[in-house]
RNA sequence: GCCCCCAUCGUCUAGUGGACUAGGACGCGGCCCUUUCAAGGCCAAAACAGGGGUUCGAAUCCCCUUGGGGGCACCA
């Protein structure tokens, strides 16, 4: 692909501060921050909130946790400063009002006193005069005289700034993944660049952040498409440099019907999607395995490769590779990816990850226990919130009931029977590691005439209470002799008092 | 409704006019392994939306249709 600017590559993301990071922007972040790091360029974070009514305290502080926690850290942005900020839009009011102004003394854009009742007479008429076409409506005051103008500043005080969109012809913007994207100029509206309470729309706003902050490319998501006119035009009426435009393909459901929305949540397998990055983390979704199953959601590197770290990615990362067409949220394959990032950890570093899960459902728990059980539960536990369920039995055990002890085709005598002679011969033991467990008790289940899974099965409820377990023997390993034993005999008890 | 964008297996995708009897991955199905649950191994099914062109030759280029997505605010 030819390289249309030579400028040093500077990007940005540009959210709006209204809570946490959705996975969709997370991935549009993603894109943004690999292209940044691999031109060797700037990622710059800068908040969008010149919508006073949708303020969400903390969240500017969501998302700059969600976007860390991602590893996308950025060079220039609110907290960390940088050589263009103020990076807090509600910061560079003056900014936006001036060049506002400007256009308006240059002709380019003009003040419209219209209320909102004139706005929607006009709206009606347009639709029902000119074959369901609004566009143009708004332009009640656009063709006034000055004298009327300057009256009707006098008599209504309050107005906002609409650009005067040319009204014939076309309009081209160059978009570097899908081409020229040609608007007809009759078709467009008048937007407002300077809403009435004097804070600037997004329209006016992202140009001139843009262009001051010396953005290079403009990347985000396909959305925004439809506002490229009107964009590309205020930069002509500026006459400003266009930066390079990258709307890039949105993130749909799994099952390709919408966006991915929080309002309405997709669902797999009966169970609800998460859309909030927020919410991965808390479900124990691991950071480089997210990103990696992002990179490759609307972008492939052209090789049958699946997995690759973070460094890989921003080496051979190549935007002209991103696909122009929306993609679905194949969250199998997000769960499937996390469970090799897992298998690949070690048990040092499964246990750490681990820690916080359990701390937050058993109160303290023993790292050097959870470093023992990490090998038998690493391939167990994905997301690692499932972690919580599958060692309940070393943090909160509780004896399972008799009915529950008692295996398929047994019966309360042979379970008792099971557990004493299992009793019997794992207390001989001196090394009570799995494989010398497994000395003893296969001999036993072949004396017994009974299936593993009977004898194992009782064992495991004795000893964990848990239908679902790790390995028995490994499970015992880590429990202790003492432990094992004493469970099994209690379990013993429980049957004889029944 | 109007405007814009898009179009290869269910899903993510490879493919940039001949190497395509269209490759990989997830998922699904089958078999194997197996003390539960996983993980793992092997095998299989599964797509170029349709119609016109261009060309010696089209998944690849053009047009139309259809389908999908996005947008139509003093929100971003």
């Amino acid at each position: 692909m030819l390289i249309l600017t030579d400028k040093p590559v500077r990007v940005r993301f540009a959210p709006s501060p209204t809570g946490y990071l959705h996975i969709g922007s997370a991935r549009t972040t993603l894109l943004t921050w690999l292209f940044a790091r691999h031109s060797n360029g700037k990622f710059i974070l800068r908040i969008e909130d010149t919508d006073q009514k949708r303020f969400v305290q903390d969240a500017l502080d969501k998302l700059m946790q969600d976007i860390r926690w991602l590893g996308l850290e950025w060079d220039e942005g609110p907290d960390v400063g940088g050589p263009y900020g103020p990076y807090i839009q509600s910061e560079r009011l003056e900014l936006y009002q001036k060049w506002a102004h400007w256009l308006v003394e240059q002709g380019k854009a003009y003040k419209c006193f219209a209320t909102e009742e004139e706005l929607a007479r006009a709206r009606e008429i347009s639709q029902k005069t000119r074959g369901g076409r609004i566009a143009g409506y708004e332009r009640i005051y656009r063709f006034i005289s000055d004298e009327e103008r300057a009256k009707l500043e006098k008599e209504r005080g309050s107005y906002v700034i609409r650009f005067a969109m040319p009204l014939e012809g076309e309009t081209v913007a160059h978009d570097r993944i899908r081409g020229d994207v040609v608007f007809k100029n009759e078709e467009l509206s008048d937007m407002v660049l300077l809403k009435s309470d004097g804070f600037p729309t997004y329209h006016l706003a992202v140009v001139i952040d843009d262009h001051f902050m010396q953005i290079s490319h403009v990347t985000r998501t396909e959305e925004w498409l439809p506002s490229l006119a009107l964009h590309h035009n205020l930069y002509e009426a500026f006459g400003w440099d266009e930066p390079e435009w990258v709307h890039m393909p949105v993130v749909l459901n799994p099952n390709g019907k919408g966006k991915m929305s929080k309002r309405n949540p997709p669902m797999v397998d009966g169970k609800i999607v998460p859309v909030m990055v927020n919410d991965y983390r808390e479900a124990g979704y691991l950071p480089e395995a997210l990103i990696n199953f992002l990179t490759n959601v609307g972008y492939s590197f052209g090789d049958d490769q699946e997995i690759f770290n973070v460094q890989d990615t921003i080496t051979r990362f190549d935007i002209d590779r991103v696909s122009p067409a929306s993609a679905a949220f194949n969250f199998q394959k997000l769960v499937w990816t996390n469970g090799v990032y897992i298998r690949e950890l070690t048990d040092e570093d499964l246990a750490d990850r681990l820690v916080p899960f359990l701390q937050k459902a058993y109160g303290n728990v023993d790292r050097a226990k959870l470093v023992k059980i990490a090998p038998h539960i690493r391939e167990r536990v994905n997301p690692l919130s499932e972690a919580v369920a599958l060692l309940k039995f070393m943090f909160n055990f509780e004896p399972c009931p008799n009915d529950k002890l008692i295996q398929k085709n047994m019966d309360a005598a042979g379970t008792r029977n099971v557990l004493h002679l299992s009793y019997e011969r794992l207390a001989t033991l001196t090394d009570f590691s799995h494989e010398v467990q497994a000395t003893v008790m296969e001999p036993l289940v072949e004396q017994l005439g009974l299936k593993k899974a009977q004898v194992y099965g009782t064992l495991r409820m004795a000893t964990t209470a848990q239908q679902v377990s790790p390995p028995l023997f490994e499970t015992m390993e880590v429990l202790g002799k003492d432990e094992s034993l004493a469970r099994i005999q209690a379990a013993e008890a429980q049957l004889n008092g029944a």
